[in-house]
DNA sequence: CCGGAGGTTCGAAGGTTCTCGTACCTCGTC
DNA sequence: GACGAGGTACGAGAACCTTCGAACCTCCGG
């Protein structure tokens, strides 16, 4: 468990576990969020960014379960808080994983895709 | 949804859901027996071979899963039912993804793992 | 200093999952 | 024909997940 100033616990890589992972990607949400994180620059971006028609106590919920899957680490900066991938450390523990699921969920989404869903 | 002579119904692959998928394979019980499939040789298995510590009522439960999921082939043959995972169809609906799951929960279980756990 | 935006914590409702035991079915074997 | 191995269907219990609203906190901007 890391605890910098403001950044919220999350476990160690070693620690995280291949179900509680794909838990945590098994719902539309958090997958929805997990893939902006990979198709972006891998910047920290406001929690506040990502438009989930939820409320705001259940979004407080799924930040906390990607986050205890060791998915993302999440920084409290007081007005508001920032999420990061833990891109290098996941693909270490995970080799693959985001990106098969990443490229996964956007088929059927690419302006050119090379074979319809049918 | 496909009906051969014993065979179970199954969802066709274009209706098969990714979230459901990573739901299944979020199951220590279901992710140990769709490995078992991914490194056998692609043939057919009887239900009874697979040494799961859970009640028979359970076991036909986490078959269901597995069924509804998309990636097994269910044939009932009276005395005893045998499965098949849908290797190609899924893998064409979902690419690397199987390999991916399969990869990450053998390493550690190698007997010559190029990096160790830690 | 006050309001609002962004968040957390808490408790609760509703649904789903995993588990099991019991009852029942179907074969093959003795 | 009776028995056992292998399975399914059903019902029930415990645990968990997702969701929400209400109450509260912390900043920044006016």
């Amino acid at each position: 468990m890391s605890s910098m100033p403001g950044e919220l616990p999350i476990p160690e890589m070693a620690a995280v576990d291949l179900g509680a992972v794909l838990s945590a990607l098994a719902d539309p949400h958090r997958r929805a969020v997990v893939l902006e994180l990979v198709d972006g620059d891998g910047a920290e971006r406001a929690c506040s960014s990502f438009p989930l028609p939820i409320a705001k106590s259940t979004r407080t919920h799924h930040w906390r379960v990607l986050r205890e899957a060791g998915l993302v680490r999440q920084r409290d900066a007081g007005n508001g808080t920032f999420v990061r991938l833990r891109r290098d450390e996941f693909e270490a523990k995970f080799p693959g994983l985001l990106d098969v699921v990443a490229g996964i969920s956007t088929a059927g989404i690419s302006t050119a895709r090379s074979a319809p869903v049918r």
